[in-house]
DNA sequence: ATATTTTGTTAGCATTCACTCTCACTCTCT
DNA sequence: AGAGAGTGAGAGTGAATGCTAACAAAATAT
């Protein structure tokens, strides 16, 4: 019979190509051409592989998501005398931004009016503010969970003011790490509330 | 001679509804059609009136700002006993995103790749910063000036993820305004580093 | 081998959109 | 009154872009 259809490996190799692009030019100036380009291939490849450009933006976050939480379950699953969320911390300090999971939200929400994108960065927002309370309970076990909670989106704000003042040059690395350790560590040490 | 140019009273007026269809729609988004219907004209004029549409969202930005800057200080002008940073904190956790200035920033960043613009949301950025760094010196005379440009920083990284959660229906007003008002007074209360 | 399905490649279509041309009309100042 | 400039309105254009059609080539099963 017929060839075997290798459609789930390929898209999974395409999509970190696909996330960088996004990632890098937006949604409009991602277009389905300079996707196709910096996947090597043609833009009727990727119409096999996804219905619509839309969907292949969808399948981007969830990828990056995952991408990145992969990479924070490693880091924490090495051992280490510190608090997981103070590790967390320590590794955003350095790295935060390298996925561009903020930039995928700003392309989402202003250059799409989509239910289908806004649930799906609803959804990997939800998740990753999870992942953080979680590690803030851990950290302090005393800890109930609604300050926690608003700790968590604080630290998620200061991750995204960081990549913002990054981009426009206003943050030097130095700054930001700086606002990582004296700002982050005071948010992790404190009751609020 | 000729009749008088009104130019300048017609940008002043038009300003406002343009920001307004920018910051709801985006950049792309807001087609230049967009544009003059929300502006009741035709696009021939506003093409008289700028140059292009890069231009009138450059304009737009340096308008917005003002616009949210005069509302502040006439807020701060007002007489309260308490310092012009807890003010500032207690109006943005009702108020916060109601120009919109974030979402012209998302879509600064995300949808346009123009040394003009990211200038003019530099500076935007660098006077919102100051700005607060300098309540914030005002609130407590005794603080030192790096933790409290640090402390801007993560306030104005509140200020995005709460505009991001409301857009994403995952922080509830009330929510919203406990992570100004507890957060938030950690923040100013605080001497980091 | 050959049937059957996936994969590669090219060309093209329909639409959208920033921007312009044109021309009639109106206002203000001498 | 009338010159000179601003204003209103509409159609139109060229380029970009999401997406599809059509067909050739290659690979895997029997």
């Amino acid at each position: 019979m017929p060839r075997p259809d290798r459609s789930p490996e390929r898209r999974a190799k395409l999509l970190p190509l696909l996330a960088r692009a996004f990632a890098e030019l937006g949604y409009r100036r991602a277009t389905t051409a300079a996707l196709a380009t910096r996947c090597k291939t043609q833009e009727a490849i990727l119409y096999r592989l996804w219905p619509d450009k839309k969907t292949m933006f969808v399948a981007v976050i969830a990828h990056v998501y995952e991408a990145s939480t992969a990479v924070w379950e490693q880091l924490l699953a090495g051992k280490d005398k510190r608090s997981a969320a103070e590790r967390l911390l320590e590794y955003e300090a350095s790295h935060h931004g390298e996925f561009g999971l903020y930039r995928l939200v700003f392309a989402g929400l202003s250059e799409l009016d989509d239910p289908e994108v806004r649930h799906a960065l609803s959804h990997m927002y939800t998740r990753y503010h999870e992942f953080i309370v979680r590690r803030l309970l851990e950290h302090r076990s005393d800890q109930a969970k609604a300050p926690a909670e608003l700790i968590a989106w604080a630290l998620i704000g200061m991750g995204t003011v960081s990549s913002i003042g990054r981009e426009l040059g206003l943050l030097t690395p130095a700054k930001r790490r700086r606002m990582w350790q004296t700002i982050g560590h005071r948010l992790l040490s404190q009751h609020p509330g």
